[in-house]
Order: C-alpha cells, then sequence, then structure tokens
RNA sequence: GCCGGGGUGGCGAAACUGGCAGACGCAUCAGCUUUAGGAGCUGACGCCCGCAAGGGCAUGCAGGUUCAAUUCCUGUCCCCGGCACCA
C-alpha cells in the first residue's frame, strides 16, 4: 500500500456517503426492530432518553448512546432478541419558557426539537427501535401517566396537603426535595425559598423501607448509586420518647361525657386515674338526660356544680364538646379545652339519627366568644371513626385556628377504655426521636423546631410568647441556605413558664425552639445533652447545664469529656444514669427503650430522612393532575373513562408566580360537572412534575400502542426487568428513585411483573470541554458532535468517544484526539480495498495474523461485555499495526469487520460489501475465539537479579525452571552481575519470568 | 464535618487474581516523500547523568509487608462527586 498507484487506484473513504447509504439500509431492512416473543432469549437494553431541546443533542448524550448502541448490536450478532427502544421526556420547563420567549406553542416547539434530535441520533448510527417510540406529551401516553396516578389516588398515596414547600421564584412553581441541590433549584440554580401552598404529594415515604429493601437485591448495579440512594433514603433506627410537659398553671381537668355516656364508661375512669396520679385534681359529671341530652341543660349542669376557671382544662368526648363550648359561650374563662371527636355538622358517617346531637350542633357556635374564653384548642379526630368524621375536625380548626391532630384511636370513635393518646394529650406529651436513648437520663434541655404545634398549643402557657413568636416568624422567613449555612451559630429562645419531664428521672427540662430542629426529621424535637456537638454547642451558648453521663469504655482519659473540653459523642459506658449505670451504650439503648415501653412513655421507631415527594407543579408544559374538586364531594378522581384530561390549547400560560397553575385562569378549561354528583366543580390545576413521565417509560416500550392498558401483562413479562440501564450518575436519587418508587408500587397493585425495574445499572462519567471544565455555551467550550460528524464521520465520533477513557470516568474532549481515530479508519479503508484486490486464500497467510485475530477477537468479546469499550479501540489498532505489512486474506479481513462492526458499523458494512458479501454483518454471528491459538509457542521471560531486570529470553511455551535457570546462567549481563556471589534463592513464575536473589 | 470515587509522561490513558510501568492515541521533534503541506510514510519521545555502553530516579507524599508493589497494609496531602445542624 506504499505504492501511490494502488492509493488512488481505489475508492476514497467518502464517510457522509456510505455512512447514509448503511443508515438507510439499516432501517428499510428493519434490522432493529424487537420482536415480542421471540424464541430468542431476551435483552433489554435501555438509555435514558432526552428532553428534546431546541440546542439539539450534545456530547454528553452521545456517551451513553454509543456505548449501549455497541453493547447491543454485540448481543443481536450472538443470537439474542434485543429490544432496544428511545423516546422522548418532552414535557418540561425549557420548551414552556421558550414558548412565552418565543409566542410558538410548546407543543410545536417541542414537535420540531424531537425531528431534530432524532435526525442526529440517526446520523450517529444508533440503532433504535424506533417502531416502538414514546412521547411523554402525546395524550396516548400520558393518558396512562394520569392513570397510574389515579392508582396511587386510589391507594392513598396520592394526597393533597397545604404546607411548607420549596419554590423557585424564578421558575415560579413549587419543587421536590430531591430537586432542590445546595438549597438551590436543580433547574435553574435561583435560591430556594419556602412558601406555603396546597400541592399534591406521593407518599414515597411509605415505600421507604421497600425501596431500601430492593437495594440488596441488585448486585449488578455500582455500589456507589445503591449508597447513594440509601443516604438519600437515610434510615435511622432509635426511639421515640414522650415527654410529659409540666404545666404550673394547670390544676384541674373537667371530663364531659359522651351522649350515653356515663362517667365510668369508655376511657373515663381509667383517664380519672392516671391524672390523679399525676397530682391534678379530675371532675367527671354524670350529666342530666345522658341518652337524650340537651346540650344547654348539661352546660347549665356543669356550669352550677363544678369548679371552672383559669387553671381549669376542659376535655369533652364527643357530645361532651358541645357542652365545653357552651360553657364557653356562657362566659366560663378556662386554660385549656381538648375536643376528642367533637361533632360539627351534626350528620354522621353511620348514616344513623342522633337528633338531640344534630339538634345540639345546628344551633351553631359562637366562636369569638368561644376564642376568647380559652387560649388554647387541642383537637382530637380518629382516622377510623365511624360516627363523627374528620371533615367535622377540619371545621373546628379552621374556626378555631388550631391544627387538627388526626390519629388511630384504640377503638373506633375513642371508645376504648384505655385510650392512650388522650392521655398524652392531656398530660402534653411532646414526642422526641433519638437514635441514642442510651444518653437519654443526660438529657437537660429540649429542643424543638419553629414550627412545632408546641408552641400555639400551650400559647397561654408560655410568659414570653411574644418573643418566642417573633423567633419563630424570622426562623420561618429565612431560606434553607441561611437557616443550614455553615458558620451560622446556633440560636434559640427559650419558652418560659412550662418544662418537660424526662420520664427516666422525673427532672424538670427547659424547653427551647431553635431552628438547628428540624420539623422535617423524626418528631421536631429533640432532647440536648453532653454527648452530642451540636447540643453541647448550644448549650454553651445559652448557659443550659449539661450533664456528663458516658465515658469512653476503652478506658482512655475522660476527664476531657467531664471538663466539656471534648465532645464524646460515641458509645461508652453510662454512669450519672441512676438505675442504669454501669451499662454499655448499646445495652442501655436496649434496656433504656424497654423500659420506656413498660412505663408507657416511649417505644423503639424508625425514621427516615426521605420527604414525601411534592408532585404538582404550577406550569402549563407538564401532565394535568386527573383531579375533580366538588364543593360537596370533595376530591373526586377524573374517572377512567374520561382519561386523558387533555391540556387545554391556549395562547397565553405564563406561569402566575402566585402558587395558583396559569391553567387555572381558563375558566372553560376549569369548570365542569362533577362526575360524582353532577353540581358545579372545578379541575385541579396543577400540573405533574417532569418526572411523572420518565417513571414507567420503559414498561410502555413492551407495548407501546396497547390501547387497553399502559402495557399487557404478557409482554411485560417478556421483556422485563430492563438488563441494562445506561444513564447518568445525576439521576441516582431522581428518576431512578422515583422510577423504583413506581415500579414497586405497581408491582404491589400486581400491575407490573418485575419487582425492581432495571437489573444492572451503567453509568458513565461526564464528557468535559477540552479545557477540563464542564461543557457550556457561556464557556464557549463546547464540542458539537454535528460537526465532527459533518468532517470525520459518525464512526470516528463514535470510537474516538469510546477511547476517550473508562466509561464511567470523568473524561475531557482533546481538541485533536479524533484526528488519530480517523486516521486509524482511513488506514483500515485503505488496508481493506488492498486485501481485496489481492483475494489471497487463508492458507497463504502467516500463523502470525491467525493468532492476532484470534486474540483481538477474545479482547473485543472481552471488552464489550465488560464495558470496557476504550481498550477495544486500543486492542484494534494494536491489530492493524501488527498485520498490516503482512498477507492477509480476503476471509480474515471479514473477521476483523465482523468483529469491528459494533463500533464502527458503516465503514466495516462498505469493506464488507467491497469484499464481496451481499449480507449484512448484522446478520453475521459474532466470531468464535479459539483458546488454543492464543498461546504463543515461545514466550518472552523477564530475568531478574534481586527483582531488578537484567535482560529477557525467549523460551517455549511452558518450560520449567531448571531449563530456563541453565539458559540465564549463560547470559553475559547475569554473570557479571552475579560475579562469585552466591545464589540464595531462586523465584520462578512459569511463562512469566525468573529472579535469582544473591 | 460525614459518605463515595480518584491522583501514573507535555496530554487522554494501558497494565489480567502482586510479576518487564507507560500498550494505544494526541501533541512534539527528526528524517523520507512532495511544487507545496495543517497530507502520507519511517523513526525518536518518562526524568536525570553520560558521546556511548551503561547507570540512577520514577505511578500524589511518608512508611510497611514481599524475592518482587501502580496493585496489599498504615498514616498523610490534594482533586472530583454526593449529603450536610437528620437528633
Amino acid at each position: 500500500m506504499n505504492q501511490p498507484t494502488e492509493i488512488f487506484s481505489m475508492k476514497k473513504y467518502q464517510h457522509s456517503k456510505i455512512e447514509s447509504k448503511w443508515q438507510k439500509i439499516w432501517q428499510a431492512k428493519k434490522f432493529f426492530a424487537a420482536k415480542d416473543f421471540s424464541k430468542k432469549p431476551k435483552k433489554y437494553v435501555l438509555v435514558e432518553f432526552p428532553y428534546p431541546s431546541g440546542e439539539g443533542l450534545h456530547m454528553g448524550h452521545l456517551r451513553p448512546y454509543v456505548a449501549a448502541d455497541v453493547y447491543t448490536r454485540y448481543f443481536r450478532m450472538r443470537g439474542n432478541e434485543v429490544i432496544f427502544p428511545m423516546g422522548w421526556d418532552a414535557f418540561g420547563l425549557p420548551a414552556e419558557n421558550y414558548a412565552i420567549k418565543q409566542g410558538v406553542h410548546p407543543s410545536i416547539a417541542t414537535k420540531k426539537n424531537i425531528s431534530n434530535a432524532k435526525r442526529q441520533m440517526q446520523s450517529w448510527g444508533l440503532s433504535f427501535d424506533w417502531s416502538r417510540e414514546v412521547n411523554t406529551t402525546d395524550p396516548n401516553y400520558y393518558k396512562w401517566t394520569q392513570w397510574i396516578f389515579l392508582q396511587f389516588y386510589k391507594a392513598g398515596l396520592a394526597y393533597e396537603a397545604t404546607g411548607l414547600i420549596n419554590w423557585c421564584p424564578k421558575d415560579k412553581t413549587g419543587l421536590a426535595n430531591e430537586e432542590v441541590i445546595d438549597g438551590k433549584c436543580e433547574r435553574c440554580g435561583s435560591t430556594v425559598e419556602k412558601k406555603e401552598l396546597r400541592q399534591w404529594y406521593l407518599k414515597i415515604t411509605a415505600y421507604a423501607e421497600k425501596l431500601l429493601e430492593g437495594l440488596k437485591h441488585l448486585p449488578k448495579w455500582p455500589e456507589p448509586v445503591k449508597l447513594q440512594q440509601e443516604n438519600w433514603i437515610g434510615k435511622s433506627v432509635g426511639a421515640e420518647i414522650d415527654f410529659i410537659l409540666d404545666q404550673p398553671k394547670v390544676k384541674r381537668f373537667v371530663i364531659l361525657h359522651a351522649r350515653g355516656g356515663y362517667p365510668d364508661g369508655y376511657f373515663y375512669p381509667w383517664l380519672k386515674r392516671e391524672l390523679e396520679s399525676r397530682g391534678y385534681e379530675v371532675q367527671a359529671p354524670a350529666m342530666p338526660d345522658p341518652e337524650a341530652p340537651n346540650d344547654d341543660e348539661q352546660a347549665e349542669f356543669v356550669s352550677k356544680n363544678f369548679v371552672l376557671d383559669e387553671s381549669t382544662v376542659l376535655l369533652g368526648h364527643s357530645f361532651g364538646n358541645v357542652v365545653a363550648l357552651r360553657l364557653l359561650e356562657r362566659g366560663h374563662k378556662v386554660n385549656r379545652v381538648i375536643l376528642v371527636g367533637a361533632p360539627f355538622y351534626g350528620k354522621f358517617l353511620d348514616n344513623k339519627t342522633r337528633p338531640t346531637v344534630t339538634a345540639a350542633v345546628q344551633k351553631g357556635f359562637d366562636f369569638k366568644t368561644i376564642k376568647k374564653n380559652s387560649n388554647s384548642f387541642t383537637l382530637l379526630y380518629d382516622t377510623h371513626d365511624y360516627v363523627i368524621s374528620v371533615a367535622d375536625g377540619e371545621a373546628f380548626s379552621k374556626a378555631l385556628g388550631f391544627p387538627l391532630i388526626k390519629l388511630r384511636a384504640q377503638k373506633p370513635h375513642f371508645m376504648e377504655k384505655v385510650e392512650p393518646d388522650v392521655l398524652s394529650v392531656a398530660l402534653g406529651a411532646t414526642k422526641v426521636f433519638t437514635t441514642r436513648v442510651d444518653t437519654l437520663p443526660g438529657a437537660t434541655f429540649i429542643v424543638i423546631a419553629p414550627e412545632h404545634a408546641l408552641i400555639e398549643s400551650y400559647k397561654s402557657q408560655i410568659i414570653n410568647y411574644k418573643e418566642v413568636a417573633k423567633y419563630v416568624k424570622e426562623a420561618k422567613d429565612k431560606t434553607d441556605i441561611q437557616r443550614t449555612a455553615k458558620e451560622k451559630e446556633k440560636t434559640g429562645v427559650e419558652l418560659k413558664g412550662i418544662k418537660a419531664i424526662n420520664p427516666v428521672n422525673d427532672q424538670r427540662l427547659p424547653i427551647w425552639v431553635a431552628d438547628y430542629a428540624l420539623m422535617g426529621f423524626g418528631t421536631g424535637a429533640l432532647f440536648g445533652d453532653a454527648h452530642d456537638e451540636r447540643d453541647q454547642a448550644f448549650a454553651k451558648k445559652y448557659n443550659i447545664p449539661l450533664k456528663v453521663t458516658l465515658k469512653p469504655a476503652d478506658g482512655s482519659d475522660d476527664s476531657k469529656v467531664r471538663s466539656f473540653e471534648e465532645v464524646f459523642t460515641g458509645d461508652g459506658i453510662l454512669y450519672n444514669s441512676g438505675e442504669f449505670d454501669g451499662l454499655g451504650s448499646e445495652e442501655a439503648r436496649k434496656v433504656i427503650t424497654k423500659w420506656l415501653v413498660d412505663k408507657n412513655a416511649g417505644k423503639a421507631t424508625v425514621t427516615y430522612k426521605l420527604r414525601d415527594w411534592v408532585f404538582s407543579r404550577q406550569r402549563y408544559w407538564g401532565e394535568p393532575i386527573p383531579i375533580i374538586h366538588c364543593s360537596d364531594c370533595g376530591i373526586v378522581p377524573v374517572p377512567e373513562k374520561d382519561l386523558p384530561v387533555k391540556l387545554p390549547k391556549v395562547k397565553n400560560y405564563q406561569p402566575t408566580g402566585t402558587g395558583e397553575s396559569p391553567l387555572a385562569g381558563i375558566d372553560k378549561w376549569v369548570n365542569v360537572k362533577c362526575p360524582n354528583c353532577g353540581g358545579e366543580a372545578k379541575r385541579e390545576t396543577n400540573t405533574m412534575p417532569q418526572w411523572a413521565g420518565s417513571s414507567w417509560y420503559w414498561l410502555r416500550y413492551t407495548d407501546p400502542n396497547n390501547k387497553k392498558g399502559f402495557a399487557s401483562i404478557s409482554k411485560q413479562k417478556y421483556w422485563t426487568p430492563v438488563d441494562v440501564y445506561f444513564g447518568g450518575m445525576e439521576h441516582t436519587t431522581l428518576h431512578l428513585l422515583y422510577s423504583r418508587f413506581w415500579n414497586l408500587f405497581l408491582y404491589d397493585q400486581k400491575l407490573v411483573t418485575a419487582r425492581e425495574p432495571y437489573t444492572m445499572r451503567k453509568p458513565h462519567g461526564i464528557i468535559l470541554g477540552t479545557d477540563g471544565e464542564k461543557m457550556s455555551k457561556s464557556r464557549g467550550n463546547v464540542v458539537n458532535p454535528d460537526s465532527i460528524v459533518k468532517s470525520y464521520g459518525a464512526d470516528t465520533l463514535r470510537m474516538y468517544e469510546l477511547f476517550l477513557g473508562p466509561h464511567e470516568a470523568t473524561v475531557s474532549w482533546n481538541e485533536y484526539g479524533h484526528i488519530g481515530v480517523r486516521r486509524f479508519l482511513d488506514r483500515v479503508w485503505g488496508w481493506g480495498n488492498e486485501v481485496e484486490s489481492k483475494k489471497l486464500k487463508v492458507e497463504s497467510e502467516s500463523e502470525n495474523v491467525q493468532r492476532a485475530l484470534h486474540r483481538l477477537t477474545k479482547k473485543i468479546t472481552e471488552d464489550i461485555e465488560n464495558f470496557r469499550f476504550n481498550t477495544s479501540v486500543s486492542a484494534f489498532m494494536e491489530f492493524h499495526n501488527e498485520v498490516k505489512d503482512e498477507p492477509v486474506s480476503v476471509l480474515s479481513l471479514k473477521i476483523f469487520l465482523t468483529v469491528l462492526y459494533p463500533f464502527a458499523p458503516h465503514v466495516a458494512e462498505e469493506l464488507n460489501s467491497i469484499i464481496g458479501n451481499k449480507t449484512s454483518l448484522q446478520l453475521e454471528p459474532w466470531p468464535k475465539f479459539n483458546p488454543e491459538m492464543i498461546v504463543e509457542d515461545t514466550v518472552e521471560i523477564v530475568v531478574q537479579i534481586n527483582g531488578k531486570v537484567k535482560g529477557k529470553i525467549n523460551l517455549p511455551t511452558g518450560s520449567s525452571q531448571l531449563v530456563a535457570q541453565s539458559q540465564i546462567l549463560k547470559l553475559d549481563s547475569v554473570k557479571q552481575t552475579l560475579s562469585d556471589q552466591s545464589i540464595k534463592r531462586i523465584v520462578f513464575v512459569k511463562d512469566k519470568l525468573i529472579n535469582l536473589v544473591i
């Protein structure tokens, strides 16, 4: 090939021509269409589908696509039925923002972007099965996204709630916890604020344990990925402790029984006993006409015969609450009112009539007077009550301005003889979570989060309430960044007037509100002690006494610990801990937890860092949440037959910024008839987050045109789970966690056949610009894959991308690097044409070529299976360097092209057709290698003296130590070094080395 | 601070379960070829000493185990990613 005449006589390597030629042939022959229920073993290769943006696809997309493509083409040749689908994750802010700016409807912009991205993918020679293409913005697709949402709703895992959520001021929408990175919006980088909003949530926390457990059954996932998910879920095992409030202002409880009740019924006698044993005076009047009560008559009776003053707590059960409120209306001032299952509407869940109760409540309440005569109300409702609905509680909560406590009573409507939650509320028990129960005897203060309900509930007893309220307001106004700033000193305010009682030693502990306690974790309250750095720092700042109760178990000097020079946070031996002295920390945790359980003062429990998924967005370009709000029926899911709820086509979809979705302004769309009662109703106007569509897309690929379901069970059974999932590390605690959650849920609903969606996860490293910085338009270091395809070809782009480094490593693009790969392909092109022109038979080929070919096949086979594509590229080059000057047969060239095909499919196909083969390489079986052909006849053995290389000798493969020894002693270099010294030892490694120790 | 991952020529990187450190490629230099070269071919290319033969030093740094360490162990520094007052 050094002869110029030969070079000029052959065809030039025209990449553009041959690439489009083969891309057309592949498409026309439908090589890449995966067949359902094929007899071949299936393989599901998945790569994250892109968001089609106006800028097109970039290098970051290319990396997993090319790797997955090589992998896919290889397994097709190995005889697998491979599904390698692609689609579009096309809902989201960029299209919407672009639309607002340009006045182009997002659906039009999206369409355009998709066709461009598809063109790019095809120009890269990616072998996707386009017959299975999905698009999350297609109503036929999002119909099922909405349908799945309704399954969550029906299972009680989708709920509406009002609370402080993360709010991005630039994108004007709420965000999930996972979308906040370092206190900033994952998408636009704005500092996230907090906003009180009504939102839809998905109860991912209900799946915390399953998500954690599932990780254990994913051996083919990288450990770092699993660990990152595990840390995000953040399981803490510990205990919840009830700290009872010391309320010096409260002297007396008055228990007002229910209709049909008597002082010796239900939980009353037990509660009376418990309260009295704690030193309170208890009055439990036996009311007149208990079966057909009259509220005014009963109030009159209590008012006349019992003591009601500002040291009294009124505790009503059911009808008793009406009486309690009437007493306030009559002007009795009390300390606090506890309403247990209070009736508001006079309608009952069991549809029975209770005329006396209904008549009493229908008179209405004078809330103004009521609120004036008690500073604090506690509302306690049972979630499985069959008489009074929680809606009654909500009505009271709204009217009185106090939070509603919903819980599951021992018996519906609190009718058990022992109802511990009623006692807890009466005593003001505050639950505190800890992972270190062993330090409980050393607790010297309590810290609660600014959002903690205790503050409002005990307003009347907090002497410095104004100061506290000021602190709370300031804390709530801060962003998370301000609140958790690294150097920030801890701040807090003591709640004067109340104390908490440590159950293990009856000590009265001061209660502080401080923003280092987080409402979202545990119970929003903690106890402070000397064996925690944060607690100690806080205590020192505010001069709160500390008590050391642990000493190091290893017997090391503990005087530093005692003088607070050091914070000892490890496990140790208890002292200063009363009856628990001498126990080791681990033992103490068990013993104290059991002690708490026995005393009804706490229990072992588990909490997670994971928060429920804020699932609504106040933006236009997303799936509408298929819910209707009816003033009579409340929340009504859109009936299945009415799905999909289509996005209305409108001109204006600017975000409002008020927390309302732009859809809220479209009256024609919003106002609907209630599917339940036919009355006036309104659609839910929030849309779903970007992550919704991608939470189940791999399932749709298995059955993309199904009209009856999101994917048939039989097709899922054939294709799922995904065998290899290529994608980015950045999705570990977003898409990857969310989609596992959806899958686990659907699996529990028996709608999905694979418990875990992805058997193997293959993350890739990012590609940096030539300057080693992240590629970005503002830095001007973006390398455009299209321009490389244009001037060097897709095969060059593919191979160089793989050559950059290991798939999982971060690599930077070298400005000239791809030229080396192009040179290689040019040489292969010339060499291939030359081999063709000589038409040599295998017999005239040297054994060396054969051996090299077998070695190459082995190397490429193993590299692909182990995702080591970078060394494959080297191996092709080495092979070519080795055989280029030797006679090579056409048959050997074909084998070379066959193994090259997954990497550089266009060149390989074209050369293969030049040498006269009519069938595509895609239909060739993957070549086998003969292990015997890989072993050479002779091997080079390294000769070392004291571990230093002194020379090399060639010996027949498998030579013994004796042979080697006799050979090396003849070497000059060895003789010289040895001179007269004696050999102490000889280390011999067969076919590798011989080392003389002297 | 905690949890991961990683430090090898001028650059991207190889090196199987401890066995020739730097394969392969980029850049650079020299030569050949060419009217010309930002093309092609051939060769050199870790650092230091040396004309050379040869020798010494080298896988972030300091130790250790071993006949032999990029690989195993201990300590330490730096870079990247994640979490971050999580009780």
